[in-house]
DNA sequence: AACGCTGTGTAATAATATAACATTAATAAG
DNA sequence: CTTATTAATGTTATATTATTACACAGCGTT
């Protein structure tokens, strides 16, 4: 089974709550997607939590921290569930996923006093959107 | 004494919780402080929570959003709380701020592909501290 | 069949955070 | 000094976010 990429084939939850997530414009919070899914069946948030967990590790979606939510992965399946940056306005918390060459190899690369560098990393950007300025 | 900006005299509350946050070699959780304070006459989560959001609007803590934990501002460089970078051992969870001249400027400067750039931001590195590898 | 692994279902509860309202302290303006 | 205004406090209740614990089902391997 050697695989250069392998696919995970998502169970049903998986796919039910990446579907969600995916489908809308703004991320979404574990308890809203329970509301949702609840016509499908979903009916606790452990099962939500389970989904998620699993599709932030496979990297199909990402958490945003300061504001816990997801949202879907839009870098072509980011390999780099590892190195994520996003933008978001303070004003009407849109998120937007950044994908800058020069960014994701600058932090990469970064190294700090100690000479040490990082598996992994989250940047969060704030500001205005062009809308809101 | 050395004034660069102006003194915020911290109130009673707040005075205490920052001093239990900059006494503790970790990042505190809320709660955890509550629980240190409840000694003190703070018996409720909104007076934890409320003297943290100030302290975090002036710079004197920051907090950890992977980790929903506050640790005091080492840094003389950010009493703007709004450049902030941190390092995470995901073994021993120690978190180091991180002051890089190089990093802030690279990032205070970061334009997306707009051209638009951001007020703020809170990056998070993970990965093993030394003790950890 | 027995095992290991992943996923599911369910109930209960833990941990994190805010709303609403009343009161008091500190500061600024007249 | 007095009043207006803002910042901080105290308290109760509740909302939101996330996990523990336990039972079981499906599937591929041994």
């Amino acid at each position: 089974m050697n695989k250069m990429h392998k696919e995970h084939n998502l169970s049903k939850n998986q796919q039910i709550i990446f579907d969600i997530i995916n489908k809308s414009p703004e991320p979404l919070k574990a308890y809203t997607i329970l509301f949702n899914v609840q016509k499908k069946g979903i009916k606790a948030p452990l099962q939500v939590y389970r989904a998620l967990d699993k599709l932030v590790e496979i990297g199909k979606i990402h958490k945003i921290e300061s504001r816990n939510a997801f949202i879907a992965c839009h870098n072509s399946s980011c390999q780099v569930a590892k190195a994520t940056a996003f933008s978001i306005c303070e004003i009407c918390e849109k998120v937007t996923e950044i994908s800058s060459a020069g960014l994701s190899k600058y932090l990469a690369n970064f190294k700090d006093k100690d000479g040490m560098k990082y598996s992994k990393y989250n940047l969060e950007f704030f500001g205005l959107c062009k809308k809101c300025r």
